[in-house]
DNA sequence: AACCCAATAT
DNA sequence: TATATTGGGT
């Protein structure tokens, strides 16, 4: 299902743009009874919605017109409402791609088209009117923000329109994804290539942070194993120097890598795993090929998982490479790695022994795949540029040498120019 | 013109 | 907060 609001509109012409619509003045009139029509302004709700300064304008005309609830995926049923809450009168659009997988909205109605003027289950009406408009619902008052009749049109990205992104910009390939191409594979008429453009651009954001926290975890992971695994054996000739990443813990959860909203994407939900013990997890995970970017999404199968969090917000899914720590020990010690530079001592809860941030008794991190880095310029620029802990365990900085054994022993042959 | 990206607006 | 818009650049 895809929602759309209109957020705002100006003033136009509104007998031509309103056509597509069923949303007419008697239904208003049926709804408002009196007062109520005054406080909406329905220039500005419905104004310009065929205006033809958007695609999407065209496009969400001709699914209204269409009933909805058919088969084809690229039909929408739709459901319009306003919800005119003060001076910032809204038109909420559901557009419904009956195929992908309903979510339930208010704004749908028994999956048919609906065209409602004042969706009284949601709709906040403005009991104070504050606007006069005429008898076609003209308002009287100037609306000045939007005097070319822009309007804004916000797409809800459900989780199923989401993966239908996902797939079909995996299916052109991540480097070769553009919105053009997206937006044809994607095949829903309601988008434009703007809102897939905006989209894209979040959804690159996203993944290439992501990427870098899962290189940095498995920058993490892997030297723990190294160390860890050797440590008061002696058998390391080379000087176990401790990138920054290790003492300072990964980047802080909030903000930047919080998952937005729908952004959460089957294999990288699995990429929490590698970080995170099984039972810490909300809801382990169904299941999957161990690669599983890109995941095998059959169209018309359900979401690839039915837990909530899979797609919606994490806020109680541990980060990626957070720390494990006993309740004793509140990972809130270790100094914000953003700090710039050189970071206080005696804030880094380091194994005394390792030098690797401890788990909870009992706890061990699940490796990750051997082929895990896919940003080695990353991993190594943090390296190279973050200042140096004091750490008090006769830690040495790493050398440009260093680097480069380190990426040698995990198996890295890519080299960075920087170490070149 | 399409695209990308960062900043900004809503 | 999520998304759209904008502006500058390629």
């Amino acid at each position: 299902m895809l929602a759309v609001s209109p957020l705002r509109s100006a003033k136009n012409d509104r007998e031509s743009e309103m056509e597509g619509f069923t949303v007419e003045e008697n239904g208003f009139l049926d709804f408002s009874g009196g007062n109520l029509l005054d406080s909406i302004d329905f220039d500005d709700l419905f104004m310009g919605i065929n205006d033809g300064d958007l695609e999407m304008d065209s496009e969400i005309l001709a699914e209204f017109s269409v009933s909805g609830g058919e088969e084809s995926e690229r039909n929408c049923t739709s459901a319009v409402s306003t919800d005119d809450s003060g001076k910032d009168d809204k038109v909420s659009v559901s557009v419904s791609a009956s195929d992908l997988g309903s979510r339930s909205s208010s704004l749908i109605n028994q999956g048919e088209e609906i065209v409602s003027k004042r969706d009284m289950g949601h709709a906040t009406v403005n009991p104070s009117p504050e606007e006069t408009h005429d008898s076609k619902g003209r308002k009287s008052s100037a609306q000045s923000k939007n005097p070319l009749g822009k309007r804004k049109v916000k797409v809800d990205w459900t989780p199923e329109l989401h993966r239908r992104f996902v797939q079909a910009v995996e299916k052109l390939g991540v480097d070769k994804a553009v919105p053009s191409r997206i937006l044809e594979l994607m095949g829903i008429d309601c988008l434009t290539r703007h809102n897939i453009a905006s989209h894209l651009q979040k959804y690159r954001s996203h993944r290439k942070h992501l990427l870098a926290r899962e290189a940095e975890a498995a920058n993490w992971s892997q030297r723990r194993q190294i160390y860890g695994a050797g440590s008061g054996t002696g058998k390391r000739d080379i000087t176990p120097w401790i990138a920054p990443t290790m003492g300072f813990p990964p980047p802080a959860p909030m903000p930047h890598f919080r998952p937005l909203h729908v952004w959460g994407h089957p294999s990288v939900d699995q990429s929490f795993m590698h970080t995170w013990p099984k039972h810490l997890t909300p809801s382990p995970p169904p299941p999957q090929p161990p690669h599983a970017w890109p995941p095998p999404l059959h169209p018309l199968l359900p979401p690839p998982s039915a837990d909530p969090s899979f797609w919606h917000s994490h806020h109680h899914v541990p980060t990626p490479g957070t720390p494990c720590f006993p309740p004793h020990m509140p990972p809130t010690t270790f100094p914000s790695p953003t700090v710039q530079g050189i970071a206080p001592t005696g804030m880094y809860r380091v194994d005394p022994v390792v030098g690797v941030p401890t788990m909870p008794p009992g706890q061990t991190l699940p490796e990750p795949p051997v082929d895990f880095h896919p940003n080695v310029d990353s991993i190594i620029g943090d390296v190279l540029s973050k200042p140096w802990l004091p750490l008090p365990l006769g830690l040495k900085p790493p050398s440009i040498d260093g680097v480069l054994v380190e990426l040698q022993r995990q198996g890295i042959s890519k080299i960075p120019p920087s170490c070149a």
